[in-house]
DNA sequence: TAAATATGAAACCTTATGGTATTATGTCAA
DNA sequence: TTGACATAATACCATAAGGTTTCATATTTA
């Protein structure tokens, strides 16, 4: 896996705890699966949960804080999309286990060449 | 990334809930990190935290039901291991934006490519 | 077998979290 | 410019989470 880290303006560095906090909770887990679909305002994210705008406007300021949504205004409304980049904090932390995570498929995949034989 | 699921009998399948909470804890996230290193027992694994043991052992319990790691009990001490397959629901989940991260990062390239010409 | 060791488990405390309701503010549109 | 609309902000509530203390249980080992 390549990171690839890029500096961008007016945004602060997002700690790899708010990243974590933030992809703890399954209604922003939900709310990133939708809005790598589309982006869209928080009236729009809420009519998918049963829950008042409030709430998923905290979990959408949640999600801002760990980097992996920005938010845009425009006019009355603010545009909510997936920071793809805001990603990058845990795939780096989790690339760790991912090679441990390889090293035991290298060994299924051996095991099975070799019941093969 | 190739994901392989992997049938093992006495063990609950992982919610991805159990998972993502399992990591969302600093400590557990610090936790995994030593196991990668070492199996330890309760005991050694607190040695590394300025928390009783028996918050230690809570938050192995977690990552136990996240089915993190896996314990094997030794006479009266219980050994506590990495499980690597149990980062795949993970992983999983992710790949959904990993896959929007490399489109991004397509998508950097050509403008580069685009810039140099 | 008795003492030390390693863990399990329960009660309890404080703070964080996810939710609501209410009120205020800024923007659009007739 | 007034009413409707989209969001912001605050206070508040119930439960979950992370931690401690205390006591019980199972193994070693002297």
């Amino acid at each position: 896996m390549i990171l690839i880290g890029i500096a961008k303006g007016g945004h602060m560095t997002p700690q790899v705890q708010d990243s974590f906090k933030a992809l703890a909770d399954p209604t922003r887990r939900e709310i990133l699966k939708l809005l790598s679909q589309d982006d869209m305002t928080i009236a729009e994210v809420s009519t998918h949960f049963d829950m008042t705008r409030a709430a998923v406007k905290k979990h959408l300021t949640i999600l801002e804080t760990g980097d992996l949504i920005r938010v845009e205004a425009r006019g009355r409304e603010r545009i909510n999309h997936l920071n793809p980049d805001g990603f990058a904090p845990v795939f780096d932390w989790l690339s760790h286990f991912d090679q441990f995570w390889d090293d035991r498929l290298s060994a299924l995949k051996d095991a099975i060449e070799k019941d093969l034989q």
